[in-house]
RNA sequence: GCGCGAGUAGCUCAGCGGUAGAGCGACUGGUUUACACCCAGUUGGUCGGCGGUUCAAUCCCGUCCUCGCGCACCA
């Protein structure tokens, strides 16, 4: 055995030694030779830039609970870990740093120096959450660590989009897409999240009928600042208001013009006036009804959101948002601006830069999604199993409404599209209307290569959004792009479980399955596991701005990471969001040094001294429960109920193990123990400790391979880390029946009932902690043989069976289930608080009865209802009846 | 507007037809052969409202209210 232990648990070294021992080892490899069932996961990569946050842990621990379940399942494990190159997000961190030091833009450094920057920044400040998942205890094959822009991973990237525009589902085309004016690039539709916005402003302005005097059009809009753009207004063809404008022409103010009133459906008759200020270079819908009424379009905006020259010379240079204002302020100077109304509605937002987006036309690649209806079938036919089940629908909800998918980012950190134009003809190839494999011609190359003669050629300047490399991880990250396939891909392939956030359902998940079918012929995955968001105690999302979300190194140095693990996945139901709170950690840590103390008790008490016999009534009591623990836990796991795990394991060492067993074993350990019971005891709480350590690895691994092999267990085991050892089916001590264990359980059960009444009974006279009294028992049946345990549980100095036993008068009584336990209290005697708290005891007794006879008594009941029930009712019966009786008694000799 | 989820003890949540549960908190008492990061006990609930189905509803159905999320629309 080690040396001494300390009374508490100290995670922090504990932790680091175990991790390292393990990672020296080499015990996380997944070993694709192996003989055993293959179990895999892929990490959701996380960004290279990030650090880790409540999530990741969360998201991250399940991964590891799973992995490590399923090693001491016996299986081959594959848990296979990466990163993301995250485009914008670490692109704008480097330009920020640029900004910072240099003083310089990107532009300043061009394309080249800038991408040297953002690699040598990778290098160096890259994959801290690596290692931060390290300290979490995770796992991960680190000898198969990815990252999305990987030599190989890139391949991968330029041969799927060959792939996919050869097939003519890739194209480009001026389109109407998401604008970020921050990060001055496209966005796709999954991106952008809509923000309801409390202040917005409705404004009334009035344009003059072109041809008439004082005839005016009224417009509610919310956007005065694109009115430049405006190339007609619109109204609805039923509308009778103004049915007589159609075809005739308004005049837009500034910069005046006559432009055209047309008629379109889309028009809300209800909203505002019914009629709408059409500009259709700045919004979807307007477009729409500018290509079918062969309207002129305007842009008003630089791409940072500042207006252009055709906003004309006062407004160029400005603002979009103080371009709103000054433009309403010069509208009422004309005395064109009606009125202003307070109004709500919602914008839509970039999602990384946090600023409201615009619809912007603009040249960019597309994607038809490939798979799409081998994907949507997979999940609807169960294929592919969605926990918590509700989000198939989310997800059949999107595959129905799929839109192609904007795959094109005007950054330079990405993968560069591998689309080339030849050098003379680059400009006008670039501006061409539409392009794809079907009209792209010989002066276009898209491949793998560059072309041969690459210096005659232009590659095409933008990137690939980031979720277009990350839909291919689950494979790209087992085979090199120019193989058929791989070890690794036979063995792991497809992957058992996907644990991720349901945020990115569509970002991600959807387009992995459609990835998987498209190059692998098969789904990509078999579950995906949905965690919940955490929150904070409020119920707010944990955000930088609000300071609410703590730093989990912080809570693993204060606490340690399985008390992280452990508190966090406690509390984590599957499907609904965490709501977290540090006590709930500290509750981890406490049970930690739970566990700990018990342990060192156990150690305390040294070697065995000779064979083992038989278990006492409260061993095999025990041992029963640890059998159930086993299966119960086991069920739980396939219902990927962690949380019920967490909650069972808990209880079964506090409560069952701590509280009554080791408390009822205590005896055992006197000086003047019996020897053997002694030897029994204790190889009883190592077969327990030793399972219990077992199934608790994997939400606990660092403190349980440290006790494991403080206990000796890793010598019994051949010197293997608990990690690496299969949890048996056979039960934990040889050699008992399942009859010893039932009959003793149900023993046991009535003795640990009566404990609770009688230390009730002791604590109603204010005598809790009061050693020093004496019971005597009239036992149930003539006699009672667990006077010891039943003394030390309840906190007596002695107890006295005396059958037929005949109380003063007054004399305080439990009925329990081993029978009437008498507390004679000399002089004290109060036969007025007696009957007061027996009277209690009596009504409550009474109230139960009167229920059960009621429903028996009821013949709708008693010939509708199930035997089995009617059978419970009737014990029922028996048992509030016994008791109300006997409580009549005691009262009746009370007088 | 459509869809999804949630509403159970002061708090966080289990339970999802057959006696309302746990942890934390609060309160009372306690250093006992490991653990005060501990032990014992107590307190605390018309299971969001209203209807219905059923012998029986926290649980199933309908409806309404409140909160959260997704999608669509938003001039």
């Amino acid at each position: 055995m080690a040396e001494e232990s300390s009374k508490a648990y100290q995670p922090g070294t504990v932790e680091s030694r175990w991790y390292s021992k393990w990672v020296e080892a080499d015990c996380f490899r997944g070993n694709e030779q192996g003989k055993g069932e293959a179990y895999s996961i892929v990490i959701p990569p996380p960004n290279v830039t990030g650090i880790l946050h409540l999530g990741h842990v969360l998201n991250n621990t399940i991964q590891d609970i799973l992995a490590r379940r399923a090693r001491m399942e016996g299986k081959d494990v594959l848990w296979l870990p990466g990163t993301d190159h995250a485009g914008i997000a670490t692109q704008s961190k480097v330009e920020q740093k640029l900004r910072k030091e240099q003083q310089k833009t990107r532009h300043d450094l061009g394309r080249e120096a800038f991408l040297e920057n953002v690699w040598e920044w990778k290098e160096e400040h890259g994959g801290i959450i690596i290692e931060q998942l390290k300290r979490l205890g995770c796992s991960c094959d680190w000898s198969r660590e990815r990252f999305t822009m990987d030599e190989n991973y890139s391949r991968w990237i330029s041969k799927i989009f060959v792939d996919l525009y050869e097939e003519g589902l890739i194209y480009r085309g001026k389109r109407m897409v998401n604008w970020c004016p921050r990060s001055l690039t496209a966005l796709s539709d999954e991106e952008v999240i809509m923000k309801s916005q409390k202040k917005s402003k409705l404004y009334y302005i009035r344009y003059r009928v072109a041809g008439e005097q004082d005839r005016w059009v009224e417009i509610a809009t919310t956007r005065p600042e694109t009115l430049m753009g405006d190339t007609a207004v619109a109204v609805n063809p039923k509308d009778e208001r103004y049915a007589d404008l159609v075809g005739k022409m308004v005049i837009r103010p500034f910069p005046e013009k006559e432009i055209p009133v047309v008629a379109d459906d889309h028009i809300d008759p209800e909203f505002g006036t019914g009629v709408l200020k059409v500009t259709p270079a700045h919004d979807k819908a307007d477009f729409e009804i500018g290509v079918k009424n062969n309207l002129e379009i305007i842009d008003v905006f630089h791409p940072d959101g500042t207006l252009n020259e055709h906003a004309g010379p006062e407004f160029e240079g400005m603002d979009r948002f103080k371009a709103r204002e000054a433009a309403a302020e010069k509208l009422d100077a004309m005395g064109q601006l009606v009125k202003v109304e307070d109004y709500e509605n919602s914008v839509g937002f970039s999602e990384r830069a946090d600023v409201p987006i615009e619809p912007r036309i603009s040249m960019q690649w597309f994607l038809k999604y490939p798979c799409t209806k081998e994907a949507a079938e997979a999940v609807a036919n169960g294929d592919i199993t969605f926990r918590p089940a509700h989000f198939k629908k989310t997800f059949a909800h999107w595959m129905e409404g799929i839109q192609d998918w904007c795959i094109s980012r005007q950054l330079w950190w990405g993968h560069q599209i591998p689309v080339w134009y030849r050098k003379e003809k680059a400009d006008e190839l670039k501006n061409r209307e539409s392009l794809d494999a079907s009209s792209a011609g010989s002066d276009i190359h898209v491949g793998i290569e560059p072309p041969e003669d690459e210096e005659n050629w232009v590659r095409d300047d933008d990137v690939l959004d980031t979720w277009f490399s990350s839909w291919l991880w689950p494979f790209a990250t087992m085979r090199n792009s120019d193989e058929e396939s791989s070890a690794t891909l036979e063995k792991f392939y497809p992957t058992t479980d996907l644990v991720t956030g349901p945020d990115i359902i569509f970002f991600w998940v959807a387009r992995m399955i459609m990835a998987g079918y498209r190059w692998q012929g098969e789904l990509p995955f078999k579950n995906v596991f949905f965690t919940g968001i955490v929150r904070d105690k409020q119920g707010r999302k944990m955000s930088k701005q609000l300071g609410n979300s703590p730093d989990p190194l912080d809570l693993i140095a204060d606490f340690g990471a399985d008390a992280l693990r452990f508190g966090l996945l406690r509390i984590a139901p599957s499907g609904t969001d965490v709501k977290f709170d540090d006590s709930q950690i500290k509750e981890g840590r406490n049970f930690a040094t739970k566990i700990w103390n018990a342990a060192r008790y156990r150690e305390m008490q040294g070697e065995l001294k000779g064979a083992p016999g038989t278990p006492s009534i409260y061993a095999l009591d025990i041992l029963s429960k640890l059998e159930t623990l086993q299966k119960e836990i086991e069920q739980s796991y396939a219902d990927y109920k962690f949380n019920e795990v967490a909650q069972l394991l808990y209880e079964f060492w506090w409560s069952n193990y701590c509280d009554w067993f080791l408390e009822s074993a205590k005896g055992d350990f006197g000086d003047d123990a019996d020897p053997e019971a002694r030897d029994t005891t204790l190889a009883v709480m190592d077969a327990v400790l030793e399972r219990f350590l077992m199934l608790l690895h994997p939400f606990m691994p660092h403190i349980t391979e440290e006790l494991w092999e403080r206990s000796g267990f890793n010598e019994k085991h051949d010197s293997e880390f608990l990690m690496n050892t299969a949890i048996p089916e056979t039960p934990a001590f040889e050699g008992i029946s399942r009859e010893m264990m039932a009959q003793a359980s149900e023993s046991v059960a009535a003795i640990y009932e009566s404990v609770s009444r009688v230390r009730n009974l002791k604590a109603s006279y204010g005598l809790a902690a009061n050693k020093d009294v004496k019971f005597i028992i009239d036992p149930e049946g003539g006699s009672f043989d667990e006077c010891d345990v039943f003394a030390r549980l309840v906190g007596a100095k002695e107890i006295t069976i005396e059958p037929g036993y005949e109380a003063e008068k007054g004399v305080p009584v439990s009925i329990c289930a081993i029978g009437k336990v008498y507390l004679p209290l000399d002089g004290l005697i109060d036969v007025e608080a007696e009957k007061e708290r027996q009277g209690k005891e009596l009504k409550k007794a009474q109230e139960e009865l009167k229920k059960v006879v009621a429903k028996l008594g009821n013949e709708n009941f008693t010939s509708r209802a199930p035997a089995h029930v009617i059978g419970e009712m009737e014990e029922r019966k028996q048992h509030w009846g016994n008791r109300v009786e006997e409580l009549k008694q005691m009262l009746g000799n009370l007088g």
